[in-house]
DNA sequence: ATATTACGAGACGAATAGTTCCGAAACTGA
DNA sequence: TCAGTTTCGGAACTATTCGTCTCGTAATAT
């Protein structure tokens, strides 16, 4: 490679300031440009390096997230617990929380963005929730486990909705209150 | 009331003309400009009738919707797979497939419009919830039933991220499952 | 040393939201 | 009948924003 190669500050400087503007402002009202100010960049470098304004959130948004495979907790009501945490925890943050509702949206009109978040994130996620499941039918927790992408859908969802949707409940009782009843779900044998 | 009076045809032509946008381009390539001319109609009579585009999709993708409360199933089992089908279907026009998580993404930076949304639709499909965990607990079907928000959350989370997220398992099977999962959170009582 | 790429800054064109004006039409009330 | 008011389609207009491009300068490889 020849050339003056990039500064890896600069990266940095982009990434942060997405957030932070995506945090004060939100997703619809994030401008590229506002972005440049706030990185102290010219926008040439974010435009060298994301494609779109949507790249760019993406980026910001996905890419930060590490979520580790919780480990056996020893029972499927922890390993849920667990499960569900982390879930509700990532996309709670101000950057998750302002940018997924016009991420989905995206994904819509862009199925590249939404294929490159299935192996992103939601592989991940859908390991996860495997596992726990896994563990629990090994320890006869479980008899007939349902989909994974159902189980996935079972915690994420409710998540989901009770983040931009509902909110009127509690944060730890809602949690609590949904591993309960996802439990139970993921508990019954049809008969 | 003096003056020239609305012309109740250009009501509908440009609700028309927005379902036909929103399903053709989607909500994030739809504009106002290819309303007008779909419908037939100048901008300004769009924007006689709706403060924004976020208003008019709003209009559009929501208030068609009339959401009837299921009737008497007979058993919980059936109350749910009515709701389920129901909350499916209603999200599944292209209208509102188009629009819900774009407004969603609104709702993040409109509050007055998500409270709108929360007296338009939400709380009539509130009321089927309730209607169907009532019944099921007049039966005995149900002990300890949990919050309505959780329970709606529980349905209506799952089939949205069916529908913008998973979309692997086949529609019916999936509503099925959906149910028999539901169902079993529901009737589950903590000990 | 020269070629190549990145850098910040900012000008630029295209697209779009929302406003405003036009002349014509439709309706109310006197 | 007629003056006043509002709507109509159409189009011009402003302001914002995305994405591209060009400038002069700095950093790196060969």
């Amino acid at each position: 490679m020849v050339g003056r190669p990039r500064d890896a500050r600069v990266d940095q400087a982009i990434l942060a300031a997405t957030r932070e503007v995506l945090a004060e402002q939100g997703y619809s009202r994030l401008t590229v440009d506002a972005v440049a100010a706030a990185a102290g960049v010219g926008k040439a470098a974010i435009y060298r390096r994301y494609a779109s304004k949507h790249e760019l959130v993406f980026a910001a948004a996905v890419h930060g997230v590490d979520l580790e495979p919780p480990p056996d907790g020893g029972s499927l009501t922890a390993d849920l617990t667990a499960l569900v945490w982390e879930i509700l925890d990532s996309l709670s943050t101000p950057t998750a929380r302002a940018a997924a509702p016009g991420l989905i949206s995206d994904f819509l009109s862009d199925p590249a963005l939404a294929d490159r978040f299935e192996e992103t994130f939601l592989a991940r996620e859908r390991a996860c929730v495997g596992a726990a499941l896994d563990r629990a039918v090994a320890r006869g927790e479980i008899e007939a486990p349902p989909e994974r992408d159902l189980a996935h859908s079972l915690i994420l969802g409710p998540v989901f909705a009770w983040l931009y949707i509902f909110r009127r409940q509690e944060r730890e009782s809602f949690a609590r209150d949904l591993v309960v009843r996802v439990e139970a779900a993921l508990r019954h044998t049809p008969s």
